[in-house]
DNA sequence: GTTAGAAACAATCCT
DNA sequence: TGTTTCTAAC
């Protein structure tokens, strides 16, 4: 494709981003830009003007993006596209220590640990250390390395700039005694991944020069989102030649909590004084309205480079906004809300998508959404792959892989029951540890072990069981290796037998597991143990999203970045909660930027539809909290917004209860706190304008609630609209609950 | 050594 | 409210 023709599919702007491919290039890309459509046109072009595909890289942000960029260059380039290096900066690294880890002392088959393996090593090591986890928390510590690697300071840099100050003192053993254990293990943290590689490329002129001369052109994208460690690893990797194209927005930046480093964008072309900038200000995702509503939001921030978006879209409906008494109205209202929409054939259930700031939003939403038959799909929370059950089946796996990973034969010597306790345990950690090996190298001598006693007839079996199956292990598929363990240790058997609805749900992840394991094996032309858990390790649970399945996609604001939806719900739009009440007590602004980022975020996901929701209380951790409507939504135009009165949809609100929902594992209990769908319906289009009835009880009496029981009233507070009522009940204790929706009787 | 039930505790967002 | 850790009894 020439230049004449790139005109027709391509703005000014966007063109300009593809054909600039010599020297340093600066990508302001608003939100719905099409950055994507620049990126993958760029990869193209290079490959037409006769760069090769490998001298390519292109970094992104998720797996899930660096997908769809490959099957988007494929769909352009013909051939010679799966050659272009199109990953992640964890998978890039990955890739590079697989090749020359053993440059840096470490083992190339070295295993990779997730925030709960390192958390796990964290403990052991505060226990050798005698540091009393009640005033220093195994996280906090964590968080505070993780911060020392986004910065690059290693465990020696950092005991030397904090030698003077003994408060400091845990930190440093700790981080100093941490580090040893993965060493030993074998093993990478997150952060070590890139840390290590760039540690690499900065002592080793040899693979620093191999890999510069490799990448004659590199690409990242949401570069807004880099940190300082990252930003290390991108110029160690660009060479002399400096092609290096960068696209963000730093309007978007939003994970300076995990080290992300503003000043990379924003002083880019300090970085790189002969960068050429090109600002790409046309949205061609988003209504008028909405994008009204974005830049009004955003332009209350000061820290920012000034663009406004603009779009040549049509003028689309108002922003809704709705506060509802408490948050279970709230998601119902989102739950019945979207199946009238997709009743009046508006958007189909995989155009929605509910975002909420924190995960636990998402259980009542999930609730209403079985409740109400919906499809759905909860991005984040809890990941597959740090289920129990999955990972227990790792780290057999892992233990297979790298015997060095004590963690992981730690976690499965006595899963299932093998009858090896804590006793035991410990007198095969103190013998590996006085000789310098790993656990499991003590566990295969368990016999000069004299301590143990009996106990080594219960560690020999599991041993031989091990060392078989290393044996075997090229005999199986990863699959047929997983089915193997699963046989011989009876795993299943015992959860089937235990039959509850839990243990089902656990049978069926493994299951899912192994499907996992298959479509790998499929997928990959070498298919490799190491290969799999690597995978497995880096997957994130955007990645997990499969766009071709019709359900409703519910994910946190941060998890939504970089997608887009017909039909966005923006929930829980109260201060307190977005922005988070750390943001408000904290009087560092730079906090309140950063949610205020996180919301353009979230309203320019939306192309055709925004609503918001708030509710005016919500169970936090067992308690009533109380909010006022988050003061973003205040910071939108009233002129462009649909107030707190909610429009019926026409006709067909009876049809749509007419179908009865059909009864899942929601409890009974809750089917019988439920009104019926109409009095559910008047109640939510009622919304904030209930009015105060008259109480047929007072202070002191008994009362009736249909799910906590019988009470005492203890208290009526005048609400305004509503009373609250504070009711001492029998079983369940005191609540404070609107006596318009809370139903009790007097007794 | 195992297990169940009580007590303690929890504060975003993520690779 | 929901999960993790501690304790006591089998």
């Amino acid at each position: 494709m020439n230049v004449t023709d790139l005109h027709k599919i391509l703005n000014d702007e966007q063109l300009l981003g593809v054909t600039t491919t010599e020297g340093p290039v600066l990508i302001l890309a608003g939100a719905g830009s099409g950055k994507t459509r620049v990126l993958t046109h760029r990869v193209a072009y290079l490959i037409e003007q006769g760069v090769e595909p490998w001298n390519i890289m292109a970094i992104t942000f998720t797996n899930k993006a660096a997908g769809e960029m490959r099957e988007r260059v494929n769909n352009i380039v013909g051939h010679g596209a799966e050659q272009v290096w199109v990953a992640t900066f964890h998978s890039s690294c990955v890739r590079i220590l697989r090749r020359f880890a053993d440059r840096i002392g470490f083992d190339t088959n070295f295993s990779i640990y997730d925030a709960d393996d390192s958390k796990s090593v964290m403990k052991e090591v505060c226990k050798t250390l005698n540091i009393d986890t009640k005033k220093i928390k195994e996280k906090r510590i964590l968080s505070v390395i993780s911060a020392a690697k986004d910065e690059m300071i290693n465990e020696e840099e950092f005991a030397r700039q904090n030698e003077s100050d003994f408060r400091m003192a845990p930190y440093i053993s700790a981080y100093r005694e941490y580090q040893a254990r993965l060493r030993s293990n074998n093993a990478f943290d997150f952060d070590d991944l890139i840390l290590k590689t760039v540690e690499l490329l900065k002592y080793d002129p040899e693979v620093r020069n191999f890999y510069q001369e490799k990448f004659k052109y590199i690409m990242v994208d949401e570069y807004q989102d880099t940190n300082t460690v990252q930003f290390e690893l991108v110029r160690l990797l660009t060479g002399p030649a400096q092609n290096l194209c960068v696209v963000g927005d730093d309007d978007q930046s939003i994970y300076k909590f995990r080290g992300a480093n503003i000043y990379n964008i924003l002083n880019f072309e300090q970085h790189f004084p002969s960068a050429t900038v090109i600002r790409l200000e046309q949205n061609y995702r988003s209504t008028k309205r909405i994008l009204e509503a974005a830049n009004n939001v955003i332009r209350n921030n000061e820290g920012r480079k000034e663009k406004t978006l603009w779009t040549e879209n049509e003028e689309g409906e108002k922003i809704r906004f709705k506060q509802f008494d408490s948050a279970y109205e709230e998601a119902e209202f989102i739950a019945m809300d979207i199946k009238s929409q997709l009743r009046r054939g508006n958007f189909k259930y995989d155009e929605c998508a509910v975002l909420y700031r924190t995960n636990a939003q998402s259980r009542i939403l999930e609730e209403k959404f079985i409740n109400e038959n919906i499809p759905y799909r909860i991005v984040g929370g809890v990941n597959f792959y740090s289920r129990k059950e999955i990972k227990d089946v790792l780290a057999y796996l892992k233990t297979i892989d790298n015997g060095d990973d004590d963690l992981a034969v730690q976690r499965i010597i006595n899963v299932p029951k093998r009858g090896i306790g804590a006793t035991s345990f410990g007198k095969v950690a103190d013998y590996a540890r006085a000789e310098g090996m790993s656990f499991y190298a003590a566990l295969m001598e368990a016999e000069e072990i004299t301590s143990l006693g009996k106990a080594v007839t219960k560690i020999t079996p599991f041993v031989e069981f091990i060392e078989d199956l290393k044996k075997r292990q090229k005999d199986f598929t990863i699959a047929e290796l997983i089915r193997e363990i699963l046989d011989q240790t009876g795993y299943v058997d015992e959860l089937s037998a235990e039959g509850t609805d839990e243990a089902l749900a656990r049978i069926e992840n493994i299951e899912e597991f192994i499907n996992k394991a298959l479509i790998y094996q499929q997928e990959n032309e070498a298919p490799t143990l190491s290969g799999f858990l690597e995978e497995v390790a880096l997957i994130a649970d955007i990645d997990r999203l499969d766009d071709d399945e019709e359900y409703v996609v519910l994910m946190t604001l941060h998890g939504a970045k970089g997608l887009e939806f017909e039909n966005v719900y923006m929930a829980g739009m109260e201060d307190g909660l977005f922005p988070s009440y750390m943001t408000i007590t904290d009087d560092d602004d730079q906090e309140m930027e950063e949610e205020r980022r996180l919301c353009y975020v979230g309203i320019t996901r939306a192309k055709q539809c925004l609503t918001m929701t708030a509710a005016k209380s919500r169970m936090v951790r067992g308690e009533w909290q109380y909010a006022s409507i988050s003061r973003f939504v205040k910071e939108i135009p009233k002129e462009i917004m649909e107030g707190s009165v909610w429009e019926k949809p026409k006709n067909d609100f009876i049809e749509l209860f007419d179908a009865a929902p059909k009864k899942s594992f929601a409890e009974k209990k809750k089917e019988a706190t439920k009104p019926t769908a109409a009095a559910d319906y008047a109640r939510l289009t009622r919304g904030s304008e209930i009015k105060k009835t008259d109480l047929e009880f007072g202070i002191g009496d008994r009362v009736a609630h249909i799910k906590f029981g019988e009470g005492t009233v203890e208290n009526i507070a005048d609400g305004g609209r509503d009373y609250e009522v504070t009711v001492n009940f029998d079983r369940v204790g005191v609540k404070k609950m609107f006596a318009s929706f809370a139903k009790l009787k007097k007794i």
